[in-house]
DNA sequence: CTGAAAGCGCTTACAG
DNA sequence: CTGAAAGCGCTTACAG
C-alpha cells in the first residue's frame, strides 16, 4: 500500500492546473485530504460556479443549456480530467450500458472458434454503440437459480445475447414475455417469440446438396451433431429431402452424429463407412468434425477427394490449411453477432417489434471435393 | 409495450404472498402503481418490521445481527424474492466485484483458441470468487484516450487482466504504481513491476530441443513470431542457445517470422526449406504455425515426419487431429488463466506483494516427428 | 436558460 | 444488538 500522505500524480495534477494563476482561488471544497478521491459532478461545479445539474446536462448533451455554457463546462470537464462515475449515472438512470452475452456450459466455450467469432462481432459493435459486454455461462445452477432474471433485477445488464442455445434451454422461455430484452444469436427457435439473427443454414445445406449431386454423388453420409438447436436440425433436414428428391432411399444408418467434435467426427465417418462402404462423400455438420473425418480416412488409406469427398460447414480459419483444404459452407459469423448486437441495442432502446435476420451464405469450393468415384 | 395497467405474474407474486392471511397488513409504502418496481431493501424492512440497516447487515453477514434475526430476515428476503440492486451496492461499498479481461486488437481475437483457453480459465475461476468479467479490447484508441485508467476511474471494475500484450503496450506502465489492481496473463515484463501468471515457456524448449537433439537432429529450423512478446523471445532464444551449446552455428538464417498464423507458417516453412535444403526438423512457435508448415510440406511432396519432423507449441485442440497428428508442447492455459484471475482477486482484497506464478509445460510426443533422416 | 432539491437503493459510521 | 441519518455521485422533475 503506497503512502497516502503524500499528493499524486496523473490526473490530480491536470486538476490543480485547472486553477489558473491570477484566476480568483477556486470555490471548490475539495480539501488536500481528498487527493486520491476522483473528481466528482460537484467538483466541476464548484469550480464552473454553476450547480451540478448543469453540469450533468451538458454531460447528456441536454439541449436546454445554452451553446456558450456547454463550450465552457466541456472546456472544464476535459481539462479537469473528469470521468463521471457510472454506477452513479446508472443507479440515476436506469440504464447500465452493458450487455450479457451468455455461452453454454460447455467445457473450454471459450476456446472454440464458433463462439469467438460471434463475439468479435457483438464486441465490436457493442463498443461502437458505447455498450461494454460481461460474460455468463448457462450453467446448470445458473438457470435453476434463475440467475438469468437476476442479472437483469441486479442492475447487471440492459440486454442478454444467447449463444449456442437449444431446445432444452428453457428458461428462454421466460423472455417470451419481451419485459427483459434478449436476442437469440445464429439460432431460431419456434416454441418461443424471441428475436433473433441467424445465418441461412438451410440455405447453405442447400448449396453443399446441389454441388454434390452435380458432381455425381449418389451415396452420401451425413455427420450431424445436435439436432436439439434447430440450425444443425435444418441442414440435416436439407440432407434427407434432397437425397429423397433425387430418388434415393432416405435411411437413418446413413447418417451418423459427431458430436461437433475432432473425435467424434472421425468415430462417426469410420461408423459410415464401415456400414457403407460404397459412401463417395461425406457432409459434416461443421468443419471439426469434416477435420476429424480427413484424419480417420488418411488414416485408414482412403484417399480424399479421390476415393471420399469430405465437405464441412463453418468456414473456420484453419480449413484452408488442412490437407487437402476443405470445401465447406462460408457462416457469416461476425456479421451475425453485429447484427444480434445492434438489434438488442435497438430493443433496450425501446423498439417493440419482433425482428428475425437471416443472412446469407455460401459454398467455398476447395481441394477436398471431386467427381464421384465410378464403383 | 406491454399493458402497465395488468399486475404483473412472476416475482410480484412471490412478494404477494408475503403477507399471509390474518396476518396484520403489510407497513410497505409500495403501492399498486409501484407493481413494475423491483422490490428494494426498504419493502424488506417494512416486511420485516426492522430498519434498512438491519437488512443490510444480514445481506452482508455482519456478526452484529443476531442470528435469530438474521435467520428471520433471509427467510423474508428469500420467500419475497429480494435480489439486491448491484449499482447502489457497489456505489456506496466501493467495490463493483467486476474484473475487465483486455485482448489485444487483433482481427477476430476472441475467435483465437490461445486466448478462448485463457478466457475459459478466467471466467470459471471468476465465477466461483462471485466476480463478473467485462471484455476489453486494447485498440488504439483506448489507449491514446487512456481508458484503461477510465475504466477504473468510472467504476466499471476492481481489476484487470490483461491478455497477448507485448513490450509495445506502454499503456501497462500506468500499473507499475499498483494503484489500479492488475495481473497480466500468460506473459511478463522486466521492464515493468506487475503481477503476472505464466506458462513456462522455455522449459518447454528446452523439452523439445533436447528430444530433436536425441532424434539426430542437427539442421533445425525455427518458425517463430512476435519476438516482442516475452515468451516467445523465450523460446526463440533457448532453441539459438541450444544449438549453440551443441556445436552448431546459429545464424539467423535458420529462423523466420510465422506471424503466428497458418498461412505465415507455410511461408515461413517454404522459404526456410528452399534457402536449406538440408533441414530435418521444424521447430515452430505455435501450433497454428506447425500446421501452416505441414500444409505447405505436404503440398511440395516433403513426407512428414520421415523427412522432416514438425513441433508446435501450444496443443491446440486440434493438434491431435491433424495428419500426422502434431508432436507439441502442452500449454496449461486455462490453469494461467484461472490462477492470475486469483491472484488478482486477492490483489484488489488487498495483498500488496507482487506475485510472479509459473506453470510448468510439457512436451507431447505424436507423429509429426521421427529420428532425423540421413542425409 | 439555470438552480435547489428530491431521489436512485444501497452501506456505514455514529448513537443508544 | 438495532435504528436514524448521512452519504455514495449521479439524474430529473419542478420552480423560477
Amino acid at each position: 500500500m503506497s503512502d497516502t500522505t503524500l499528493p499524486r500524480s496523473t490526473s490530480r495534477v491536470i486538476a490543480a492546473k485547472a486553477t489558473e494563476p491570477g484566476e480568483p482561488r477556486s470555490t471548490s471544497r475539495r480539501t488536500f485530504d481528498d487527493a486520491r478521491k476522483p473528481i466528482s459532478l460537484r467538483d466541476v461545479a464548484a469550480e464552473a460556479k454553476v450547480s451540478v445539474a448543469t453540469v450533468s446536462m451538458v454531460l447528456n448533451d441536454n439541449p436546454r443549456i445554452s451553446r456558450a455554457t456547454h463550450l465552457r463546462i466541456s472546456r472544464i470537464i476535459e481539462r479537469m480530467g473528469y470521468q463521471p462515475n457510472r454506477l452513479a449515472q446508472s443507479l440515476s438512470s436506469r440504464y447500465t450500458r452493458v450487455l450479457g452475452v451468455m455461452l453454454p456450459a460447455l467445457r473450454h466455450a471459450f476456446a472454440d472458434a464458433y463462439f469467438g467469432e460471434l463475439i468479435s462481432g457483438i464486441c465490436d459493435r457493442a463498443g461502437k454503440m458505447g455498450f461494454k459486454i460481461m460474460l455468463e455461462q448457462a450453467k446448470p445452477e445458473f438457470v435453476k437459480e434463475r440467475k438469468h432474471i437476476h442479472i437483469f433485477e441486479r442492475r447487471y445488464v440492459d440486454g442478454l445475447l444467447v449463444l449456442g442455445m437449444n431446445d432444452r434451454h428453457h428458461f428462454l422461455e421466460d423472455f417470451a414475455d419481451g419485459r427483459y430484452p434478449l436476442c437469440v444469436v445464429d439460432n431460431k427457435f419456434n416454441q418461443w417469440k424471441l428475436d433473433h439473427a441467424v445465418c441461412d443454414y438451410a440455405g447453405g445445406a442447400e448449396q453443399v446438396m446441389n454441388y454434390l449431386l452435380q458432381l455425381g454423388h449418389r451415396h452420401i453420409g451425413c455427420i450431424y451433431a445436435a439436432p436439439e438447436i434447430q440450425t444443425a436440425a435444418d441442414v440435416l433436414h436439407v440432407y434427407r429431402k434432397r437425397l429423397g428428391d433425387s430418388g434415393h432411399e432416405v435411411d437413418d444408418s446413413w447418417a451418423q452424429d459427431g458430436r461437433f467434435t475432432d473425435e467424434g467426427g472421425a468415430a462417426a465417418a469410420a461408423a459410415l463407412l464401415k456400414r457403407h462402404p460404397e459412401i463417395t462423400a461425406l457432409f459434416c455438420g461443421n468443419d471439426k468434425m469434416a477435420i476429424g473425418a480427413q484424419h480417420y480416412l488418411a488414416n485408414a488409406g482412403i484417399r480424399v477427394p479421390e476415393e471420399v469427398s469430405v465437405v464441412g460447414f463453418d468456414n473456420m480459419q484453419n480449413a484452408a490449411f488442412v490437407t487437402p483444404s476443405l470445401t465447406t459452407v462460408h457462416l457469416p459469423l461476425y456479421q451475425v453477432g453485429a447484427l444480434a448486437c445492434e438489434r438488442l441495442i435497438d430493443r433496450v432502446r425501446g423498439r417493440a417489434e419482433r425482428v428475425a435476420e437471416v443472412l446469407p451464405t455460401h459454398l467455398v469450393v476447395r481441394n477436398s471435393t471431386a467427381m464421384a468415384r465410378q464403383s
